[in-house]
DNA sequence: GTTTAATTCAAACGTTTGTTTAATTTTGTG
DNA sequence: CACAAAATTAAACAAACGTTTGAATTAAAC
């Protein structure tokens, strides 16, 4: 991919991430990017096609790391639920802007393609993260649960905090214009620490007392 | 309120919750309601103070039931969290696109009184929820959690699968085009035992095994 | 050095947007 | 009925939008 077009993708995915897709005009993507506006077109098409590329450099950028993870028989899956929580908060908190356009798919993207592509992206995500559940079933460290439920209750609880500055740095007890920098090293150890704690209580065989997670019938 | 106001607004709701608020133009609103374009400036007198109406609308609809809720003495800590979320899941998802209007507000509102308001109403849920998880503690009932955090799982779990109708009908195995009320029909119960399994396990004081939680510092 | 292709640019294109206007119709009141 | 206020309408408004054009410039190839 060449210097230009992908600087094109980083500044846009900036203003996508503060005013979304919408409320950006391939004019202040050219602006901001320091090219001239016949550009995006030239490159990607359409401002639709420019989202589309996003979407797949972004999806390229972090392919591997969760298979790796699946992978690597010396960490219990103790340890994978672990790495997962900090991969996923980390993760989601470096790429803040993307993923708020990722997660706002349903309404923001009106793109049939985008829209597949970012369901392939969750099913591959979900896949990965199965995986890591069952193997801990199998070895009578997890109990059942609802395992799609489980990952959404993973992902919602960071999108939460993602969704809404205002509210996440009331939260946190910080400045509201805070610099991202700052912003992810206070939302960061609180996520994780939450959510270490939910999934060690959620998955822990030892406090299944007696309730079974929902079976789909048929 | 008038009726013809109203039904504006209903109207208003589905088309934002359907296509997002820059993706519903003010012609499409007045073609729904069956009004007059002119119709949107006379009674609100813009775009923006019509979703913001939208809010204040919204958020007078489901005014005191949580108050009611924290005030029963006859309900234990653990059947205020069950009654809890049953309630959150059924609000937001009989209000589905409102909902996602809602949440979406981080890049999907520009307006900053439209983000007060619903700042305030985040607000006003977290300090409701917070009453229940904090008599629970004092009974010696729940364990110490990071509550607005885990108020962050519960809203964010249901918001999840709120967010993208491809993804989550997968999920259920349902088809895409599967109505509103079958879609609800299939996605509550599975929502609700989820949380309900995962909030026993996380609040539980029998379930702490010496993790602490967050605890901010200065 | 010449030629060909790729890149960059200012300008303009046709739509669509939210909003306003000014005339008309309906409604409510005495 | 008469009159004033409220409601409704078709039409027009200026601004912003994504995209295209065609000429100008740069880079690459031989």
């Amino acid at each position: 991919m060449s210097d230009k077009r992908e600087h094109i993708l980083i500044e846009a995915e900036k203003l996508f991430g503060e005013r979304g897709f919408d409320g950006t005009s391939v004019r202040d993507i050219a602006q901001n990017a320091g090219v001239n506006l016949a550009m995006i077109s030239y490159y990607f098409g359409s401002k639709e096609k420019l989202l589309e590329s996003l979407v797949v450099y972004r999806a390229e950028y972090a392919y591997g790391i969760l298979e790796e993870l699946n992978k690597d028989q010396s960490l219990s899956p103790w340890d994978k639920i672990d790495r997962l929580i900090d991969f996923y908060v980390d993760r989601i908190l470096n790429n803040l802007r993307f993923h708020n356009i990722m997660y706002q798919e349903s309404t923001a993207v009106r793109s049939e393609e985008i829209k597949q592509r970012i369901f392939a992206i969750k099913m591959r995500n979900l896949d990965q993260i199965t995986k890591i559940i069952t193997d801990g079933q199998q070895k009578r460290l997890f109990r059942q649960v609802d395992i799609p439920m489980t990952v959404g209750t993973l992902m919602g609880t960071i999108s939460y905090y993602t969704q809404s500055r205002t509210y996440s740095c009331n939260i946190l007890a910080i400045r509201e214009d805070t610099d991202d920098e700052s912003y992810r090293a206070t939302l960061s150890p609180r996520l994780k620490a939450h959510l270490k704690q939910v999934m060690r209580a959620h998955l822990d065989i030892r406090n299944d007392s007696g309730q079974q997670p929902y079976q789909p019938q048929g």
